[in-house]
DNA sequence: ATGCTTGCAAAACGTTTGCACAGGG
DNA sequence: CCCTGTGCAAACGTTTTGCAAGCAT
């Protein structure tokens, strides 16, 4: 279910980050550049941690304090986006080139689910017009039993 | 624009969370009483750090490690509910006798307004059902400029 | 050349836990 | 009276920061 990238948007992608780099008059380095092509291949959603090892096992020496002060960028650059589940870290997923989507949380197994926003987005907009505020963006996740879960007995 | 909270209802949620703790089978003391007197006295949204800060003031000697032990107590009891709006700390709110509402988060001045979650919840049913998961909760925010900081010139 | 960026380690932060003592059922 | 709940301090995991050295522009 979760979105996968296409490989292809890769170049596409470096691209968009380089251009973002220079529009905002920082530095296009080796760690930013580096930290980006990791995060590309994810599938899922993933945190800073997960980069971090990442990066160790592609043989990128690039510390801890870079991956979270390039992080930021990414989302920024509109790249990435932090997804929060109720945990204490953060979590990032794509967002270039994806069909925007909210999640469905298991609140028993943890199992994450997208669906599609655009009904989301519509109902975003009526709110903030009937609001006067002007809503570029929301967090949306439904809480409650997968399937599965709904179905099973009582845990232990 | 928050719900602020009619003190008419304090017994009515103190009996509520009795009722809890011995449904429970967990004791009533007079630390739990003590946070959820604190409790209810915030007007908005408010931190564990909030409530800890708060019985000091009120020279209730409660520690720390307890408010962070009652506050999911007070959730479960339907008193309170969690609420994260990206930050690292959770936010609580009163739920009880209010009606459902979401947010709207002001990127800039993180001013938080509150809306109406009828048309929020009557969404999460038509998408919970049309994916077979048993929803029960959601969380909605709306991120954007509020209608100052929309007109305002660009910050400094 | 110069100043943003890096990596490291240490600090900060909110939250959780281990433990001996206190207090509710 | 027993056993849960408490307070303190220390541990925890994530994120941030201070700083000297490195590297884009």
């Amino acid at each position: 279910m979760p979105g996968p990238i296409q490989p292809e948007l890769f170049p596409q992608i470096r691209e968009a980050f380089r251009l973002y780099l220079r529009r905002r008059g920082i530095k296009d380095t080796q760690a930013r550049r580096s930290i980006l092509d990791i995060v590309l291949d994810f599938r899922e959603h993933f945190e800073a941690e997960q980069v971090l090892y990442a990066l160790k096992e592609a043989g990128r020496r690039v510390g801890k304090a870079t991956v979270y002060r390039t992080l930021p960028l990414l989302v920024d650059a509109g790249i990435l986006k932090e997804v929060r589940f109720g945990k204490k870290q953060a979590h990032y997923e794509q967002v270039y080139g994806q069909a925007p989507h909210d999640h469905m949380v298991c609140r028993r197994c943890g199992i994450i689910y997208e669906f599609d926003a655009e009904e989301v987005i519509a109902l975003r907009h009526r709110i903030a017009s009937q609001k006067r505020f002007h809503a570029d963006g929301h967090r949306f996740q439904l809480v409650g039993l997968c399937e599965h879960c709904a179905t099973a007995p009582p845990q232990v």
